[in-house]
RNA sequence: GCGGGCGUGAUGGAAUGGUAGACAUACCAGACUUAAAAUCUGUUGGGCGUAUGCCCGUGUGGGUUCGACUCCCACCGCCCGCACCA
């Protein structure tokens, strides 16, 4: 008998898929559609683990799906914009788009051996001009709907990659991608209007019930949204133009214990007071250039500068304030000026001792209790507390009636008004880089900021850029920037930011639907195949690139892209686990670290003997060469085994770890499937198909699991069952010809996950056509259930003994024999039990 | 600091409030073999016992329940996200 042999097989099937066109999708009212995407790949040249599990994921719902009947749209394409391409012109002297074509070639290459079961008549790349150019159109008719607006504004400044970056995209005042210490510039930079959606967005994360909530929860909270008081403190002898201090506070009910006003250090009383204070101008730079980063923060002293200016206290006029200006006050967010309570809030509490400030409590514990606090009083908003003096009646109040209360008082009294606040800030989207999509606008002496036209697009980059020195290449081009105003027909410039690449991603989606529309969006293609079904990816986008999807979608249903059916790009979300590994460390003559590859490593030894230590397991990273390349994997044992082994042992949201002994076994197991049913195909069909109840039984449990299991993402409990029911089917001494019944099924099973060696078994056992197209296997609820069942007899909860009996027998009949069982009459000891519990199939339970 | 999640054999992990440890790995033993590989079979939570069997066991302590890995409370540990957000 020949042995399994994954590469002829795989070849072989994937050609065969490939000429009948199967994954082909088209619309087709007679079916329900079901559209399955996994985030599409940045073309770096390599396929890692983390791709193969993402993709299996993927296309086991997929084939799953087009089994069960449905039309199924499963794309791939290439979020191909972006810094690396620039990065590796600039290191070899390549240009970046031979470099992001040829990886995408090769990743292609890498992908299709995977026997993925995608439309690649669909695919693109998102730095194809025929693609580029409808975002342009579409960021044009944004424009037009006030969705994309040009202002002037402090924004994040990538020193390294040389760059504006979105707020989305500082992680703890680092650059997402450098790494570098973030700047604050002012520049004119255009930017989407994302928080005017702020409540909408927030609003219907509720309705996205398939998505984690751990991602719901990400987004409601960089959303957030908070409720409060924004008020004035009336100025004293304050300089020209200035006679009030705005401020924005949750806590109103802390109002009268208010002991200073905070302003930021770029608030624009702050900066006209620099001007003439050389002593401020000096404090306020120093807070400007300190560090943003979490260590920064946490040891950075609270610091305030004394303007000796004063503010009167809103409900006492004679209650005279100080004005500081404090390193702790952030100008972007809420008014850039705060007043401190130092008697409920910690911080406050701090600045106040510093500065020798007074501290007023405005409620306390008890109505006896110290009034002299040794530090900040917190209460949680829901515990009722004393207040000093109330704005409602009631002295004893929770802090949210307080709030409540104060509010509409202070509203009743015109001193300021309940407003609600969402730390969400417009998404700046002007990059200064080469390799990206050029925003479709021209700079006009006489007709300022005008939109190209769209006959004109797409703007496309020039070809003819170097990369020797830093900076947009755009920039200093020598002509591409050169053109004439749309309006009035004067030479005029082009705009030389190009945009942010999540806006490349914010959309693809959609032009899946209709890829090679001359419209941004095909409404009617978009109609029918819109919302995706299914989308999988990690969990590190969990902020930027759904938020933005899921403004945008928003946002092309108002400029008409979308129909107005469509609401969310996702309907649900799967947040896929890392693949990890161990890692292999040995230690340099210094005692410094030296990472060794897997291959390298046999039995914790390297070739030369010397012992390895083993450090637990990570994610795979070049830097900690712990990373097995799929390629290797796919050569040594064909891509079945790779897509059965990340699929199975860990959940898939968790993380899985990549072992060699689990991809052998994982091997292992496929050979033994093909040798169980190239052995059932070549026996002898039996006249009499001899039944096998308990391979019958093991049949429709496996169906009814397997299938749960490829619904609800419990890909590692659907294989658990194949693997019981193979063992099943192995030992059974049944016909044949049940036998091969059998087989054909484990095959169809087992076809979403290892869809190559599936139709192999198949065509070998003589099923018709593909596999991969053959209707999926129904349970049948009377096959799984045993005629007899054994019950577990607890005694006072504990587990005692066991009885057999028929499947259906009336509860008082299983009582009778449960209580006439050796165990249990021991345990009566001659008495009567105080209470017995049949669970029908399931249990008894004798208390006694 | 705020928010969320997770703690089960040597390991990855199963388990609508109903036989804890499915399935796999690893280990051990056996069959086949001159031998090895491959394959097949069996054992494996801990303890006591010749044995029918008994006791303990899902991070710790308590609670609800006939019955708790599962629900509730407190604590311990680990992981993740956000964070000078007023």
């Amino acid at each position: 008998m020949p042995r399994y042999s994954a590469a002829e097989i795989e070849a072989n099937w994937q050609k065969a898929w490939d000429e009948a066109g199967i994954f082909r999708a088209e619309p087709d009212p007679s079916r329900p559609k079901y559209y399955v995407l996994e985030m599409f790949p940045y073309p770096s040249g390599r396929i890692h683990m983390g791709h193969v599990r993402n993709y299996t994921m993927g296309d086991v719902i997929a084939r799953h799906k087009l089994a069960t009947g449905h039309n199924v749209l499963h794309p791939m394409g290439w979020d191909a914009f972006g810094m690396p391409a620039e990065n590796a012109a600039m290191a070899s002297g390549g240009h970046p788009k031979d470099w992001t074509y040829q990886n995408i070639a090769d990743m292609r290459a890498q992908m299709k051996p995977l026997g993925l079961s995608i439309d690649w008549s669909r695919e693109f790349a998102t730095c194809d001009p025929e693609y580029y150019g409808q975002q342009q159109a579409l960021f044009l008719d944004m424009l037009e709907a006030g969705l994309v607006y040009r202002k002037n504004a402090v924004v994040n400044w990538d020193p390294v990659d040389m760059t504006v970056l979105a707020n989305e995209q500082v992680e703890n005042g680092k650059g997402w991608r450098s790494g570098a210490e973030v700047e604050r510039r002012e520049l004119t930079q255009w930017f989407f209007a994302i928080s005017d959606m702020a409540e909408e967005l927030l609003e219907a994360l509720d309705t996205l019930d398939d998505w984690p909530a751990k991602v719901r929860l990400m987004q409601e909270n960089w959303i957030g949204k908070s409720r409060g008081l924004q008020f004035a403190f009336g100025l004293n002898d304050g300089p020209e133009n200035f006679d009030r201090i705005e401020v924005y506070t949750t806590r109103p009910d802390t109002l009268l214990g208010a002991s200073f006003v905070a302003v930021s250090p770029d608030h624009p009383l702050a900066k006209y007071l620099e001007k003439d204070n050389v002593d401020l101008a000096a404090f306020s730079a120093e807070c400007r250039k300190g560090g943003t980063t979490e260590e920064a923060l946490e040891k950075a002293e609270k610091r305030g500068y004394d303007t000796g200016l004063t503010v009167r206290h809103p409900f006492d006029t004679s209650w005279e304030l100080p004005v500081y200006v404090a390193n702790f006050v952030l100008m972007e967010y809420g008014t850039g000026a705060i007043f401190g309570c130092p008697a409920h809030d910690q911080r406050d509490f701090d600045f106040a001792t510093k500065y020798g400030l007074p501290i007023i409590p405005a409620f306390l514990p008890a109505e006896d209790a110290d009034p002299h606090l040794t530090e900040a009083y917190v209460p949680p908003k829901t515990e009722p507390v004393h207040y000093v003096s109330s704005f409602a009646g009631d002295t004893w109040q929770t802090g949210a009636e307080a709030i409540d209360a104060t509010i509409d008082f202070c509203e009743a009294n015109g001193v300021g008004q309940g407003v609600t606040k969402y730390r969400l800030r417009d998404w700046g989207l002007s990059r200064q880089r080469y390799w990206g999509c050029p925003i479709p606008v021209v700079h006009c002496d006489a007709c300022g900021v005008v939109p190209e036209k769209k006959e004109h697009l797409p703007i496309r980059l020039p070809d003819d850029v170097t990369f020797d020195i830093p900076g947009n290449p755009l920039d200093r081009h020598p002509t591409w920037r050169h053109t004439s105003c749309p309006a009035c027909g004067a030479d005029a410039r082009r705009e030389t930011d190009t945009m942010d690449t999540f806006v490349d991603s914010s959309w693809y989606y959609v032009r899946f639907t209709a890829p090679r529309a001359d419209t941004p969006t095909e409404l009617a293609a978009a109609d029918y195949w819109m919302n995706v079904d299914q989308y999988i990816g990690g969990v590190e986008h969990a902020i930027l690139h759904l938020l933005y999807s899921r403004f945008f979608a928003r946002a092309m249903k108002v400029t008409g892209h979308l129909p107005s059916s469509a609401v969310e790009p996702f309907n649900a979300l799967f947040t896929q686990g890392m693949v990890t590994h161990e890692i292999y460390q040995t230690k340099d003559a210094k005692g410094r670290p030296v990472y060794h590859l897997p291959e390298d490593v046999t039995d914790g030894r390297l070739a030369d003997g010397t012992e390895v230590e083993i450090i637990p397991t990570a994610k795979m990273s070049k830097s900690k060469k712990n990373v097995v390349d799929p390629i290797g994997i796919i050569e040594a044992y064909g891509a079945d085994t790779a897509r059965w082994f990340v699929l199975s042992d860990s959940p898939p949201e968790r993380d899985v770890e990549w072992t060699a002994a689990g991809a052998e076994a994982a091997h292992k197991h496929l050979a033994r499937v093909w040798r169980i049913a190239s052995e059932i195909a070549e026996g002898v069909a039996s006249a009499s198909p001899d039944s096998d109840d308990a391979l019958l039984r093991e049949m429709h449990k496996a169906i009814h699991d397997v299938s749960t299991g490829v619904e609800s993402f419990g890909f590692n409990a659907a294989i658990a069952r194949l693997y019981a029911f193979t063992g099943v089917l192995a030992k059974s001494e049944a016909g044949t010809q049940a036998k091969r019944e059998a087989a054909r099924t484990l095959a169809q099973l087992m076809s979403p996950m290892t869809p190559h060696l599936a139709e192999e078994l198949w065509h070998m056992l003589g099923g018709e056509g593909l596999i991969a197209t053959a209707p999926w296997p129904v349970a049948d609820p009377a096959m799984m259930k045993d005629d007899t069942v054994t019950l577990p007899v607890q005694i006072n909860g504990k587990r005692r003994t066991e009885i057999q009996v028929p499947q259906d027998m009336p509860k008082d009949e299983v009582e009778a024999i449960a209580l006439a069982t050796e165990a249990v009459q021991r345990a009566l000891d001659g008495g009567q039990p105080k209470k017995v519990i049949v669970v029908p199939g399931r249990i008894v339970n004798v208390v006694v």
